[in-house]
DNA sequence: TGTCCACTGGAAGGGAGGGCTT
DNA sequence: AAGCCCTCCCTTCCAGTGGACA
């Protein structure tokens, strides 16, 4: 029971503008329908059939850019895969589908952005087929050799066509180099009872220059390309979320229109509008709002962009968020665009009042590129003649509010009440 | 046309930290 | 306990670079 003063009270007594289930705009959830993805749905399950014939399917890479429906056509059709797994063993007919034999169609999907070695994405799918903890692979101390073999020997246990999905492919690649897929690629010479397929997705049409080519031509024996939705194929998308997610008299009039133009100016990402949506609609809620609005739809563009950048400023090692509060603050005081080296002099600085050795400046090089990479600041490489070459970098963020945001951190809170000029001869007042 | 600046960014390797094997 | 493996973060070294300037 929660009693008339619970802090919650309050909050539970507003009724929710959401139908069910919220996460029906979330881009991990799979719909019954993929609109506009029905032509690419059907090219992957025409090489997919393979498996359930007891075949290896060709290995498949999908390009495409972020939110154009990539990993969701892959999930759609692994769910698929696994429903008619659940009504063959439910009906107990043996012979429902005939030739196929759905059941020792086994998938392991692996995200390389969130495992970004070797070793974890060999571990990961090796693990997919444990059940005893004991037998699982360490998440650190083998040789790759060894778990490369345990790996192999777990999936060729039992006759069985494993497709192994890996996601965000090229981030492993720049990182670490094609030799999870050169083994990956030439693992069915080496087995005995089962098959391995491999569906690999990126978002970089080019990462295939870093492989080897051996590796590329195994890997790439089907490609396929996701073009970008437009702002009529979002706003359909939308339609039909908005439709299980809400009550229909709910959202404003242009409320899935704008969530739409808006995601479509960004490269018709899908996943951008529904974020948009969800958040509008919580931001409604929160505020009591009976009607989600293109007002509301506006604020949450706003709130996911903050959000974005409070969240990359946060997770920053302590390191680069010292550089990063250095060009915040010499940017502030003195010119706006600044050099490798006055940043790295003003860093220095920082660093040793606030009790920190500070790291080399090819390191703070590298940290540099970091944050132009996450989007934090704009660095590019000029060249001033006999003034050397250098990189003229700029702060890309609202410059009080995450100066504010790096001094609440404890590990570097020191640095809170130094001021510091711009410049080579940088000193601490 | 050659020089020079202030770096850039690749390569190699050290060492700490996690953990396994013998 | 000693030896080994893998990853991550970092340093050291150094060839290369674009463009102003003499």
């Amino acid at each position: 029971m929660i009693g008339q003063d619970n802090i919650f009270k309050s909050h539970m007594d507003t009724s929710s503008v959401f139908k069910g289930d919220r996460d029906i705009l979330r881009p991990s959830y799979i719909p019954e329908q993929l609109p506009h993805r029905e032509e690419q749905i059907q090219d992957l399950a025409s090489i997919m059939v393979t498996a359930l014939r007891g075949n290896r399917p060709s290995n498949v890479l999908i390009f495409g850019k972020t939110g154009t429906g990539k990993t969701a056509v892959v999930r759609f059709l692994e769910r698929e895969v696994n429903r008619l797994k659940r009504e063959n063993s439910e009906s107990e007919l043996d012979d429902e589908f005939g030739d196929y034999d759905v059941d020792r169609v086994e998938y392991v999907y692996v995200n390389c952005e969130v495992v970004d070695t070797h070793y974890g994405v060999m571990k990961n799918i090796g693990n997919k087929f444990v059940d005893e903890w004991s037998d699982q692979i360490p998440f650190t101390g083998w040789p790759m050799e060894k778990v490369y073999d345990s790996l192999r020997e777990k999936i060729d246990e039992e006759p069985r066509v494993v497709v192994i999905i890996l996601d965000e492919l090229d981030k492993l690649v720049t990182k670490n180099g094609d030799s999870v897929l050169y083994h990956l690629s030439k693992i069915n010479s080496e087995l005995k009872n089962s098959k391995v397929s491999l569906i690999g997705i990126s978002n970089n049409l080019k990462f295939t220059e870093f492989l080897d080519p051996r590796v590329k031509s195994r890997l790439g024996e089907e490609k396929m390309i996701f073009p970008p939705y437009d702002a009529e194929q979002l706003k359909d998308i939308l339609a039909d979320r908005a439709g299980q997610a809400f009550e229909s008299e709910i959202l404003g009039n242009d409320v899935i229109s704008l969530c739409s133009a808006l995601a479509a100016q960004e490269h018709g990402d899908a996943r951008r509008a529904l974020d948009l949506l969800r958040v509008s609609a919580e931001i409604a809620e929160r505020e009591k709002d009976e009607n989600v609005t293109t007002d509301h739809v506006y604020r949450a563009k706003n709130k996911i962009e903050q959000d974005c950048v409070r969240e990359a400023v946060n997770t920053l090692p302590t390191h680069s968020k010292l550089v990063l509060y250095s060009i915040l603050l010499i940017g502030d005081n003195g010119g706006s665009k600044l050099t490798t080296g006055e940043v790295f002099s003003a860093y220095s600085e920082l660093s040793k009042r606030s009790g920190m050795d500070p790291l080399t400046q090819r390191r703070i090089t590298d940290l540099i590129s970091e944050l132009d990479m996450l989007g934090l600041i704009n660095a590019r490489v000029k060249s001033f003649g006999r003034r050397g070459r250098t990189k003229e970098i700029q702060a890309s963020v609202p410059k009080r509010d995450i100066i504010d945001l790096i001094e609440s951190d404890e590990s570097i809170e020191s640095v809170k009440h130094l001021n510091i000029h711009g410049g080579k001869q940088t000193t601490l007042i």
